[in-house]
DNA sequence: TGTACATCAGTGAACGCGCGTTCACTGATGTAC
DNA sequence: TGTACATCAGTGAACGCGCGTTCACTGATGTAC
């Protein structure tokens, strides 16, 4: 594999990567992930279906760079909300992180689905779509870190946390690499599961006969918790 | 369609219609909603194809069935905590239907993300599925209306409701059928799509070089959870 | 109690279809001397 | 600058497979008189 993207050659492949994922994403649209198919893929492209493999040497191959671009999507969202909030008020950047994975989940519903719906039965996620999965949580608990340096963010714990807990919330630490309390740590899973939740029950439909503003209802339920993250 | 079910043809008959959502259930574990096939089924029966049609019109109508049999399932696992928590404190019979809904998933994960994963594509809902969707988030909001009558829950609005977002609470208590204030049905809403985010989030694995010990983390977020929709 | 008929479960063959992947190949594009 | 060779993208045919659904049928089970 060259890596030299200046040769002719060399960028035509990078252009036709991206040409067959955006084709692979269409059809992701349409059918789902179970059903995403080499062969529509190149029958949209107007290839012969044997083509696809000079690029992807498997369905699963395929699948895994849709998955691994979603991740980078939605974490270069809150990633992008974090630095343009900076030094704002804790509150006020934690509700940009949310509204900008919200936005993006929005609009890309499908990639939302892929990554954060049912997982694909028989498919095992390959250990390079870790890290891009860990961006948008990372960004998002920068900015409670931030926060608590700034004092925006309660830290005083509410109630004890058993040695298991403990434990798990210490390996999560280390995973994401700065600190913060198991109070606030625990705080911020919460908001971050919650967020996630709320995107999810909403556009998975189980709303759809009661919620018609869904912006209105989001930015509520999203005044509400970020009080209860930061503590009040 | 006869429906006496004492005649022995009308018993077999029943007896076969479990059977043939039992296989297609445990073909879901391996292969997923969209991998679902009538032929598959039918040969775990050990029957020719087309006999799976005398039972079912089509793959979507089965598929229907076993949306339906999820949500009844975990809506009866969830009224049956309520139940037999009559008469207990809020904050202990809110966790209890907290942990029976999350227990019901972690024992049956495939037919809890069919019903809170992704939805299929191309597959329309029909419209007797409403009902039993709706048993279970009725069982945990007749906690809260019983907590308010117990004087149980904080009812003062932390914050004004928008106009919009006034307008679907109110559609949606009309639907529910029993009366909660704005402040305390958004709470509630919040509790249950975060509730369903820590599932997901775990179930999904997204938590699987974090947590080890789901359990006891369930626990420790869910008597936090518990608080911020109490009001403390 | 016995007979004639209707209902039902399941059979087996067939329809038309799409799938992932392999393989030997052609012809164009790049590279080395 | 020109030639010989290597690399690459894409072709076309083929493999073996499973799918949903329809249809005419057989034989067993139930029902009505």
């Amino acid at each position: 594999m060259p890596i030299d993207p200046s040769t002719p050659r060399a960028q035509a492949r990078v252009e036709r990567i991206a040409e067959i994922k955006g084709a692979a994403r269409r059809q992701l649209v349409e059918v789902g992930s179970d059903g995403l198919s080499l062969r529509a893929v190149a029958r949209e492209l107007g290839v012969v279906s044997s083509a696809v493999y000079r690029y992807f040497a498997s369905r699963d191959e395929l699948l895994t760079a849709l998955i691994i671009d979603g991740y980078d999507a939605v974490g270069s969202a809150a990633e992008d909300a974090v630095a343009a909030s900076v030094g704002r008020p804790t509150d006020e950047r934690w509700r940009a992180v949310a509204r900008a994975v919200r936005m993006w989940a929005v609009a890309n519903p499908h990639d939302y689905a892929l990554i954060y719906g049912s997982p694909v039965p028989g498919y095992q996620a390959p250990a390079d779509t870790v890290s891009p999965a860990l961006r948008a949580p990372l960004a998002a608990m920068a900015v409670v870190r931030d926060g608590v340096e700034a004092g925006d963010v309660e830290v005083t714990p509410a109630s004890p946390v058993p040695r298991p807990v403990h434990a798990d919330l210490t390996r999560i630490r280390a995973g994401i690499g700065f600190d913060l309390s198991d109070e606030v740590l625990a705080r911020s899973l919460a908001a971050w599961t919650g967020l996630l939740g709320h995107i999810s029950y909403v556009l998975f439909g189980h709303l759809r006969n009661g919620i018609t503003d869904e912006d209105a209802f989001f930015e509520h339920q999203l005044a509400r918790s970020t009080a209860d993250l930061l503590g009040r």
